[in-house]
This record gives C-alpha cells, sequence and structure tokens, in this order.
DNA sequence: GCCAAAATGGTACTTTGGTATGAGCTCGTT
DNA sequence: AACGAGCTCATACCAAAGTACCATTTTGGC
C-alpha cells in the first residue's frame, strides 16, 4: 500500500515535470519573439529565463519533499492511535477489577472495604487472585503489569 | 534562539544563492564563448542553460527543505530529552531516591536491601523519609505521586 | 434444574511494611 | 572547630499485606 502510494508519487512528479518542461517551452518561444522583436541582448534574455527555471526548481524541490513528510506524519498519528485497552486480557473477574483499581489509586485493604462496602477477607481473596492472574506478589508489581499490558491507564 | 537560527538560515541560503548566481554568470560567459566559437543556435543554448538550472533549483528546494526538516527533529529530540528529572524538586537525597526507584519496580525492602548493600532498617529509613517528603502513607500512592510531580517517568 | 464461575466471608498464620527513637560517622560549609 | 545534612544502622513495636485453607451463597449459562 505505502508502495502503491509512493510509485503514484512518483508518476504524478513526472507528470508535473513534463508539465512544467511544456510550459517552459512555451515561455521560451515567446521570450525568443520579444528578444527578436526588442533585440534583447543574449545575456539578459538568459537571465530572465534562468530565473525562472531557478525559482521554479527550488519550488519543485520543496514540494516533493513536503509530500514526503506528509506520508511520514501520517504514518505516525495511525500507530499512535491504535493502542486499544484489551479489558480481559488477564481474566479478570470484575470485582478483581475493581479492586485492582483501588489498589492502583494507593488505597489500603481497609480503605477497600470501606469502598466497595465487602469484608475485609474478601478484598484479600480478591487482591490475592488477582495477583496470580497476574503472576505478582505484591501491589506495585500487579499496578505496573496492569499498566504495561493495558489494563489500567 | 531559534528565531536566530532561522534568520541564519536565511543568511545563508541568500549566500548560497549569490555564490550560485555567481557561478552560473561564469557559466553563461564560458557557454557564450562556445556559442560563438562552435556557433550553437540559441535555442540550444537556452536548453542547456535551463536544464541546469531547473536541476540546480530543485536540488536547492530539497535541500532547504531537509534543512527544515532536520531542525524540526532536532527540535522535538531536544525537547524530548530536556525532561530531566529533578533531582531535588522534592528535596530527596540521592539514596532516597534510589530507594525510590527500587520500590517503584515492585521490590520489596529485602530486595532493596540485596540490590543496594545497605541494611534492611536503612531501608526503612529511607522509605519513610521519602514518603514524608512526598506526603504519601506508602509504597503506591509514593511511586503515583512521583511521577505525577515528574520524579519518575 | 444443574453446574461452574463469581462473590462473599472466616480463621490462622507468616511475611512485609511502616513508625518511632536513638546513635555514630563522613563531608562540606561557615 | 562547630554545625548541618546525609548516610548508615539498631531496636522495639504495631499495622498491613499476603498466603493457605475452608465454606456458603449468588449468579449466569445451558
Amino acid at each position: 500500500m505505502e508502495e502503491a502510494i509512493k510509485k503514484s508519487s512518483g508518476i504524478k512528479s513526472m507528470l508535473l515535470y513534463g508539465a512544467l518542461l511544456a510550459i517552459i517551452l512555451l515561455v521560451m518561444q515567446w521570450l525568443k519573439h520579444k528578444f527578436v522583436a526588442y533585440e534583447l541582448n543574449t545575456e539578459t534574455y538568459l537571465a530572465i529565463v534562468g530565473s525562472i527555471l531557478l525559482g521554479l526548481g527550488i519550488w519543485l524541490g520543496n514540494r516533493l519533499n513536503t509530500r514526503k513528510q506528509t506520508q511520514k506524519t501520517e504514518g505516525k498519528v495511525s500507530e499512535n492511535s491504535q493502542p486499544r485497552i484489551e479489558f480481559h486480557y488477564a481474566n479478570l473477574s470484575k470485582r478483581e477489577f475493581d479492586v485492582l483499581k483501588l489498589i492502583a489509586s494507593g488505597y489500603s485493604n481497609q480503605a477497600i472495604v470501606d469502598e466497595l462496602f465487602i469484608s475485609l477477607s474478601t478484598v484479600k481473596t480478591h487482591s490475592s487472585n488477582l495477583f496470580q492472574k497476574l503472576d505478582v506478589s505484591n501491589r506495585v508489581m500487579a499496578v505496573n503489569k496492569a499498566k504495561e499490558i493495558g489494563l489500567l491507564v
């Protein structure tokens, strides 16, 4: 796909070149006519043509490079927006996840008791279960792991 | 500063233009000499000069844009590398910060002992001190706070 | 209705974490 | 030399976390 875009870009620039060259030839013919009509000397003629061509060249070079840059930027943006949160990654139950969130906020077990209206031993059970599922052995590791796998932001 | 760099870049491109124009004039004189010597017609002469100038223009435009891009990239890189860890933000001592980093990685106190070659009571002392400085009461809160204030990434 | 998963809860115990208090040593600054 | 900051360490104590084991109830899917 990106290769196709690059090829397309190459063909486009070629066509552009061709069109520009055609215009340049027309300008040259016109200037030649003026040249003959007003008898401009050769150097003046060349300076005019040269300036036009130089300016065109710079513009073209600039434009080609801007296109390259735009493609790169788009590529990066789409990469950044892809990481979705995988909710069932570690098979945590709803309640286990509730407990995990509060742990991550720095709640003690007792504070979680007060927040979820359950007993201390239930908090410990959920906590222990989620550690097992996340394959960790303490709260900080659990929080780190959960963030790492996208379970928590 | 960035404005100064941009101005500098502008001056440089002007000098470059000047130098190129000088070269072009020399080439024109040389071709005129050839023109006279070999009696090339005017259109051939123009085609040669025109091609050279167009090519030069494209090259220049490309180069200028590359410079712009390079500056942008450097600007981003320097932004990314600027967030230094503010070592004394919360007035943590070096040792306290060492302990904090390990806590943040999920290390138990005993594991920190083994990592830093100090006693358990020293770990506890540093830990307690850093909690006080960060105004928190447990490890998870300490880690969260440290990340929040930019002390840890 | 049956069954598995989830939620809840208790008990006992060990491990880990955190606080308070005190002390000694080194180094840099005044 | 005096002083403060930082590092280190010990002791004592309690709180909190975590594990193991067991049990009952609830919920959701078939």
